[in-house]
DNA sequence: TCATACTTTCAAAATATATTGAAAATTCAA
DNA sequence: TTGAATTTTCAATATATTTTGAAAGTATGA
């Protein structure tokens, strides 16, 4: 297969792959193209490879941005600025992770401990199925959010540093 | 907080969050829905405690069964059909991880198998950075992979199994 | 078999999300 | 400063997804 096929299948399919992400069709394009690009990229570079709008480029790298997945570059002497994305995958894995704990997980976790306490007979079957699902599930969440810390703080940590020098 | 109003923001919380998760708002409600109701609900109690048509309850019940995450239930002397939702959360997460691994996971792994050998130089820095980021991804997708197989079939594993208990 | 209760389908409409592109804002070298 | 290069914004437009509801399909008991 060339390259320039190569590319052209992994960005749209890494494009496919992050709807399911919560990052946008565009947006993983661009991450996919940033990605496998050997040197930083300006927005007209993103415009013409992937042929989408000066707006568009402009928004969903700064998007990228603040998901930590992609930084600016500056080169010395040019007045243009640049764009590179992080290529180690287990970074771009545990920033993905960290930033959507931080928007879906932490935040549901606050309502469903608000939710755990509600007026009314406890020996209600309505009640208590309610209690026991909100409870039951809180509960994993806890899990789930302690065990994903670990995983995002692995470095600091001697057992899940090894752990996870399996997988790297 | 009475029990109705708790109800409500679950299921309007469930629904956001699904979106997150590859399942759609609706169906996400529904899901909800289900999960804290005590006893098998009918369509038409879903189309009257969510508001929504009865097409549109009808076609995302489908589409949860093939998730594995609810199934019908036959009442003796009923004729209609009445649904149910799996409550145990750890059996749930099992389920949509199983499922999104088929759906997502598999088919990219077996892309990324086919874009690693490119024809080129293997000097070439951009043929060099294209194979290594993507042979990176797939080696991570591969662990990924493996893992999660482990997780899905813990029961059947001594060491996972007891690390399962933990959470359960 | 028929009538009725119930379920499924799917084209059209409604809603939500993404994209464009030109104008406004900003940056920087001279 | 000025003005050209570059970046950012955002209303309008385009695209994609979800929802509706009525018609078609199916199962069941009499």
């Amino acid at each position: 297969m060339k390259l320039n096929e190569a590319k052209r299948q992994f960005i749209s399919s890494w494009g496919a792959f992050g709807t399911h992400w919560g990052i946008n069709r565009t947006m993983a394009q661009i991450h996919a193209l940033l990605m496998i690009s050997a040197a930083p990229l300006t927005q007209d570079d993103v415009m013409e490879e992937l042929d989408i709008s000066r707006g568009n480029v402009n928004m969903n790298i700064r998007e990228l941005i603040s998901w930590g997945l992609v930084e600016r570059v500056i080169l010395p002497g040019e007045r243009r600025e640049y764009f590179s994305a992080e290529k180690d995958i287990w970074k771009v894995s545990t920033q993905i992770i960290k930033e959507r704990k931080k928007r879906e997980l932490d935040p549901m976790l606050k309502l469903l401990a608000q939710l755990e306490n509600i007026d009314g007979d406890r020996k209600d079957k309505n009640v208590k199925q309610f209690t026991d699902t909100v409870g039951g599930i809180r509960k994993f969440g806890k899990q789930a959010d302690q065990m994903l810390d670990m995983l995002i703080k692995a470095d600091e940590n001697w057992f899940l540093g090894n752990l996870v020098k399996m997988f790297k």
